[in-house]
RNA sequence: GGAAAGAUGUCCGAGUGGUUUAAGGAGCACGCCUGGAAAGCGUGUGUACGCCUAAAGCGUACCGCGGGUUCGAAUCCCGCUCUUUCCGCCA
C-alpha cells in the first residue's frame, strides 16, 4: 500500500509509473486525494469539538466538587449539543476513512524508475544468461516419465491421495528433494540468513500485511473453520514477523531464510504446461527475506540476485535472469527479477526464483517501521526471494542430467547430500 | 470441548466514575557531581492522525479488540479475541 503523503507530494510521478505498470484506475489517485483532504478537513472539526467537550466536563467536575450543581447542569445542556455534532462529524470520518483505505488497497506499488515498459512476459528484458544448455541425446525423456520409469516421483499416487498437483516422492526421489532443501537452507546460513522455521497456516492479518489479501483470496487455500488460510509462500509468515514493529537502525539488514511447503490453488491454470512438477499445489520451498533501510534496499535486492545465481552456477543449470517489465510485475513489487533454469527434454525455461524488491510498498501495511539516526520512526524496505522453488528445480535436474540408459546423474555439489551419485 | 483467572507504557506494577494531566519502581538517554566510575541528584523518555512550509508548540485518539451507558470511562454494562491454570481428549 502507498502512503498518503506518497501520493500526496509526488502525483505525477505515481501516475507515470503506475502507466509502466498497465494500470487502469489511474482515476484512484485523485480520488484518493481529495478524500484525503475532505477528511483532514473534517478531523479538525471533529478535534476542536471533542477539545470542547473535554475542557466543560473538566469544568463540570470541578463544579460539583464545589456544590455548584446549577451550573455544572447548564454545563452539561452544553456539553450534550457538542456531543451531537461531534457524533455526526465521527461517523463522516468514519466513512470516508474506510472509502480511502477501500481505494488505496487497489492501488498497485509503483515500479522503481529503472522498470522498462512492456506488458506481458514477451517484454521481460533478458539480462544475463549463465551455464550451458546440455548435449543430450536424441529423444530424452521429459522428466515426468523419466520419474515414472525410476519410480521416484509418483503422480498418480498423489492424485489418490489429495488430488492432481499433489506429488507423492518416493525413495531417492525424496532423498533428492530433502538433499535440496539441505543444501539451499546451508548455503542460504553461510551467506548470514538466520534460519526461521515458520507456521505453514497465516491469519487474515498476515495476508493482508504482504498483499496476499484481499488481492489473491482465491489463491490461497482456506481453513474457514479457524479462518486461516495455508501459506502460498514463506515469505508471509516471515516478513509477518516484522509485523507492527519498530526496529532499532542496528537491527538492519535482517536477513531471514526458511524453508516450507507452498500451497497455490492455481486457479485457472491446466492444460499442456502443468505436467509433471511443472506447476504444482503443493511445493518445497527456501524463501530469502531482508528487511532493509531504505538507502541499502537496491544494493540488498543486488545481493540477492547474486547470491540466487550462485545457487545456479552450483547445480551447474543453464539459467537466464530476467528483469521484468512494468506489466509482468506484481502488484506489490517495485522491481522484480526473475530466474529461469533451461528444463531440456521439454526445451523450456522455467521460473525457480523471484526477487523482488517491495520498497515500504509491504512495509506500510504491515506497520513495520525503524527508529532512524534522528529518531524518526520510518518505514523499512522489504524485500524477498525464493531460493530456491524446489519443483522445478528438480525437473530441470532429472532432464538435463539424464543419461542414455535413462538415469540421473546427481550434481557434484549436491552428492554429499543425497549420498549417491545417480539415480 | 468444560471451568476459573487474567490482559495497563520498553518492563514490573498501582489504579473500581471527576486534581490520573495513568501513581510508584526498573530500564534507557542527557546533565550535574567525580581524577574516572559507581552511588546520589536533576531532567527527559510511547504510537497514530491533525493544525503549522518546517521546527517548536498545540489539539485529538489510544490502558487486549469492538460496541454501549454517562456531561465525563483504564474504572460500569454487553460482545469478541488472546494468554495462563485445572479437567477432558490426544501425536
Amino acid at each position: 500500500m502507498l502512503t498518503l503523503p506518497y501520493i500526496r507530494q509526488n502525483k505525477d510521478e505515481v501516475l507515470e509509473r503506475l502507466k509502466v505498470k498497465h494500470f487502469m484506475h489511474l482515476t484512484l489517485i485523485d480520488e484518493v486525494i481529495e478524500l484525503d483532504e475532505k477528511r483532514r478537513q473534517i478531523q479538525k472539526q471533529c478535534d476542536d469539538i471533542k477539545a470542547q467537550q473535554n475542557q466543560i466536563s473538566k469544568q463540570i467536575g470541578q463544579l460539583f466538587a464545589q456544590g455548584k450543581k446549577e451550573e455544572a447542569e447548564q454545563k452539561k445542556a452544553e456539553s450534550a449539543t457538542l456531543k451531537d455534532i461531534a457524533e455526526a462529524l465521527i461517523k463522516e470520518l468514519d466513512t470516508i476513512e474506510h472509502a480511502i483505505h477501500d481505494k488505496l488497497v487497489l492501488i498497485p506499488n509503483v515500479p522503481h524508475s529503472s522498470v522498462p515498459q512492456g506488458k506481458t512476459a514477451e517484454d521481460n528484458t533478458v539480462v544475463k544468461e549463465g551455464g550451458k544448455k546440455p548435449d543430450l541425446f536424441p529423444n530424452p525423456l521429459p522428466h515426468w516419465e523419466l520419474a515414472k520409469k525410476l519410480d521416484i516421483i509418483d503422480f498418480e499416487l498423489g492424485v489418490k491421495i489429495a488430488g492432481a498437483g499433489f506429488p507423492v516422492y518416493k525413495g531417492k526421489g525424496a532423498k533428492l528433494e530433502r538433499s535440496l532443501i539441505n543444501f539451499f537452507l546451508d548455503n542460504a546460513i553461510q551467506a548470514g540468513y538466520q534460519e526461521i522455521i515458520p507456521p505453514i497456516v497465516i491469519n487474515k492479518e498476515s495476508g493482508f500485511g504482504t498483499g496476499q489479501l484481499p488481492d489473491k483470496d482465491g489463491q490461497m487455500y482456506h481453513v474457514p473453520l479457524d479462518e486461516l488460510y495455508l501459506i502460498p509462500t514463506a515469505e508471509v509468515p516471515i516478513t509477518n514477523l516484522y509485523r507492527d514493529v519498530i526496529l532499532e537502525e542496528k537491527d538492519l539488514p535482517i536477513k531471514n531464510c526458511g524453508y516450507t511447503p507452498c500451497f497455490r490453488r492455481e486457479a485457472g491454470s491446466y492444460g499442456a504446461h502443468v505436467r509433471g512438477l511443472n506447476r504444482l499445489h503443493q511445493f518445497d520451498k527456501i524463501e530469502i527475506v531482508q528487511v532493509t533501510k531504505p538507502e541499502d534496499s537496491y544494493r540488498a535486492l543486488q545481493e540477492m540476485c547474486d547470491y540466487v545465481e550462485s545457487l545456479l552456477i552450483k547445480l551447474e543449470l543453464p539459467y537466464r535472469i530476467l528483469l521484468l517489465c512494468g506489466g509482468d510485475m506484481s502488484f506489490a513489487s517495485a522491481k522484480t527479477y526473475d530466474f529461469e533454469v533451461y528444463s531440456a527434454a521439454q526445451d523450456k525455461w522455467l521460473e525457480v526464483s523471484s526477487v523482488s524488491n517491495f520498497e515500504t510498498f509491504q512495509s506500510n501495511r504491515l506497520k513495520l517501521r525503524y527508529k532512524s539516526a534522528d529518531k524518526k520512526n520510518e518505514l523499512a524496505h522489504t524485500l524477498n526471494g525464493s531460493a530456491l522453488g524446489m519443483a522445478r528445480v528438480v525437473a530441470a535436474l532429472i532432464e538435463n542430467n539424464q543419461t542414455e540408459d535413462a538415469h540421473i546423474e546427481i550434481p557434484t555439489c549436491l552428492r554429499t547430500y543425497t549420498g549417491f551419485d545417480r539415480i
